[in-house]
DNA sequence: TATGAATGAGTGTTCATTCAT
DNA sequence: GATGAATGAACACTCATTCAT
C-alpha cells in the first residue's frame, strides 16, 4: 500500500477514537509507519488532511443522493426509500469515517465549514425538492421540512455517534448484520410515519414481530 | 459573580464552539476574565474541569429520570413522556451544555468514560425498566430495546448535534418556542408510533395540520 | 509548638531530602501544617527562610570555634581536638541541617554566598591561628595550611554527604553510636598523624584493634 | 559541535553552577544555542539528560576501577594506589561534572538511585575485595570497611565539593598543579597510614618538607 | 496572627511544520 | 519520494508571592 493511503486510514481511525484536536501529526505518522514530514508533503499540513478526509466522504454522500435523484421512474417515495437505504449502507461501510464526520463537524471551526457548506447546500436542495414534490403529488403529508431534516439526520446519525455507547452499555453489536437491518427497518417505518398520507400508512414494524 | 462561576460557563461555551481539545485553559481564562492559575485552583486543571462539567450535567440528567421514575400513579406511557419532555425542556434550557456534551461523550476518553458509565447504566436502568413495564402491562408493543434507545437518544440530541446546520442551511431557528414545539410534537408522534399498541396510535402529527 | 518553628523544622526536613529548588513553599507548609502564606510572613519568602535556616546552622558552628579558641590553657593541639570534636557532637545532633548545608552552600547562588563569606572567613582565621601558633610552637609539622583546610572538611563533612551511601550500600549506620565513636576515632588518628611532630605520633588508630 | 554534544556540555555546566532543580532548559538551550525542543528530542526531557549526564560519569568511573582491579601482578596495596590516582587524575580532567555528581547524588531523587545504585554495589565490590586480599596477604591492618570508604570518599571528592570555598577563602588554586599534587600526596600519605601495617608506613607527608 | 483566593511569571514539554539531504 | 534534525510557538501546569479579610 503507498504512503498516502497509508496516512489516510491511520488518520480516520485516530480522528474518529480521539478526535481531530486531540489526535497529533506523529500518532498519524507513526501508526501509518510513515515519516511524519510526508503528511506534510501529501496533504499540506495537519488541516489539509482533515480536508482531504472530510471533502471524500462528502462527495461520496452527495454521488447517492444524485444519483438516486436522476434516477428515472421513481416515485419521491421510492426516491427517498433508496437514499436512505444507501445511505445506511454506505455508512455501515465506513464507520469509522462516518462517525469522526458527524462528531466533528458540530464544531466551529471555520475551515472545514467553508466546505461543508457548499455540500450541505446541496444535499439540503435534493431533500427538499423530493419532499415538496412528494406533497405536491400528495404523497407525502404537510410537513415542516427543517423539523423533518433534523429528525432524519438524528436517526441516521445515532447509530454511529453512539457506537461505543451500544457496545458497552446496551450490549448490542451494531456491526452486525441483525442490529443494522433491524435499526434500518425502524428508520423506514418512522419515515412512512411521519411522511406518508394516511390512508398507506404501513402497520408499525414493532407490530410485525 | 465568583470565578469558580466564570470559569464553568466559560469553558461550557468554548468547549461548545472548539471542542475540549480545541480548548486552550489560557483562552477560558481570558474568556472568564480570571487567572489562568484559577483553572488548576479550583478544578485541579482542565481535564478536572471536562470532569466538572460532564458529572454536573449528568446529575441533573438522571435526577429528572429519577424523579419521574418515583413519581406514583403514572403508568409506563405516562412515565416516558414526562421525561422526554422534561429532557427536552432542560436540554434547551442548558443549550451549549447539552452540545457539547453529547458531541464530546463520544470520544474515547478513558478518564471521562469511567465517569459515564455509572450514569449510563442507570440511565439504561429506568428506561428498560420503564419499556419492560410498558409491554408487560399490554400499553407498548414488544419492542428492540437497544434499537428503540439509540433512536430516541437520536431524537433527542439532534436538535443540539445540528444546531449550526439548522441555523445556517435550514433556516430555522432552535432556540425559538416555535422549532421547539413543533419538534417535541413530532417526536413524542414518533414514540406513540414506534411503542404504543395499534389500537391506541393517535393520528400522526403531521396529519392535524 | 508555634508557627514559626514549625516552618522551620518542616524546611530543614525537606530541603534536605529534595534540596532548597526542588523543595516548594506549599510542601514546607503542608508537612508544618500551617497556612503558605506564613511563609512569607515570618521570613519573608523562601530565600528568607533559607538565609534563616543556614544563618543559625552557621551561628551555632563559629560559636563552638570561638568558644575553644576563647578557652583558657590549651594548647593548639588541645584546641583542635577540642574543636573536631564538638563539631562531629554539634552535626550528629543536628544531621538533616547539617547534611543539607554542605551540600547546598557549594551552589553558587550569589544571595547565599554573602552570608556565607563572612563566616567562612572568621572559620579560616581560627583554624589558621591555631595551626600557624601549633607549627610556631612546635607541637605541628608545617603543613599547607589549605590542604589540611579541604581534608579536614572532608573527614568531617564526609558521613553526612554520604548518609544513605552509607545506610544503603555499605549497610552501616551512621546514626549509631558504633560507628560514629569508630569514626571520630580515625579522624582523629588522621588528624595526629597528618599534623603532630613524627616524636609524638601515636599508633595508628586501626592498629589499636 | 553537533547539538547532543553542546547540550551535555551546557547542562554539566548549569547543572555544577545551579543545581538541576535551580537550572531551567531554557537556560542550557541558550547556553548550547540550540532550540529548546531538542532537549526533549535527544535526551526525552530535562530528567534524561540528567540520567545521561551521570550515567556516562560512572561508566568512565567504574572502568577505571575495572581495569585497575583486572590489571595483572598488582598487589592490593599497589591496586589502590593506581586506583585513587587514576581517580584524582580523571576527575581534575572532568571538574565541573565531578563537582556537580558528588554534589547531586546525595539528593533522595528516586530516578537517579535507581542508575546509582548498580554502579555504587559495583564500586564496593570492587574497593571491598581489594581491602580484605590486602588484609588477608598482610599488607593492610585489620580496618573497618564502611569507615574506611565513607573517610576515602571524603578525601577524593573534597577539593571539588569545596571548589568555590579554596579559591574564594583559601585563595588557593584547586585547578593548579602545585595544590593537586600536594593534596595527591596527603592523600596518599593517609591511605598509607590508615591502611598499611606499621612497619611499612612511610615517613608523613607532611614532615618531609 | 493567620488564611483562602488570586496572580504573573516561568516551568518542562509537545506541537505542526520546515528543510537540507 | 522520503527522511531525521531542528525550530518557534503554544501547551497545561506550578511557582512564590500578595492581599483583603
Amino acid at each position: 500500500m503507498n504512503t498516502k493511503k497509508k496516512i489516510i486510514d491511520a488518520a480516520i481511525m485516530l480522528f474518529n477514537t480521539k478526535g481531530y484536536d486531540g489526535t497529533t501529526v506523529r500518532e498519524i505518522a507513526k501508526e501509518a509507519n510513515v515519516n511524519v514530514a510526508n503528511i506534510s508533503y501529501y496533504f499540506s499540513g495537519k488541516q489539509g488532511l482533515l480536508e482531504y478526509v472530510v471533502t471524500n466522504f462528502l462527495e461520496e454522500y452527495i454521488r447517492i443522493l444524485e444519483s438516486a435523484f436522476t434516477q428515472d421512474g421513481l416515485s419521491p417515495k421510492e426516491m427517498l426509500l433508496v437514499i436512505v437505504r444507501q445511505i445506511l449502507h454506505y455508512q455501515s461501510n465506513h464507520r469509522q469515517l462516518t462517525r469522526f464526520f458527524y462528531r466533528e463537524i458540530s464544531l466551529d471551526s471555520v475551515l472545514i465549514r467553508e466546505i461543508m457548506t457548499t455540500y450541505l447546500v446541496r444535499e439540503k436542495y435534493y431533500f427538499q425538492t423530493i419532499i415538496h414534490k412528494g406533497i405536491q403529488q400528495g404523497e407525502f403529508q404537510k410537513v415542516s421540512f427543517p423539523v423533518f431534516m433534523v429528525q432524519l439526520k438524528g436517526m441516521l446519525q445515532s447509530p454511529y455517534l453512539h457506537a461505543q455507547y451500544i457496545a458497552e452499555v446496551l450490549y448490542a453489536f451494531p456491526t452486525e448484520p441483525y442490529f443494522a437491518d433491524r435499526y434500518a427497518k425502524e428508520v423506514e417505518s418512522w419515515l412512512a410515519h411521519a411522511l406518508y398520507k394516511p390512508s398507506i400508512v404501513p402497520m408499525p414494524a414493532a407490530a410485525q414481530f
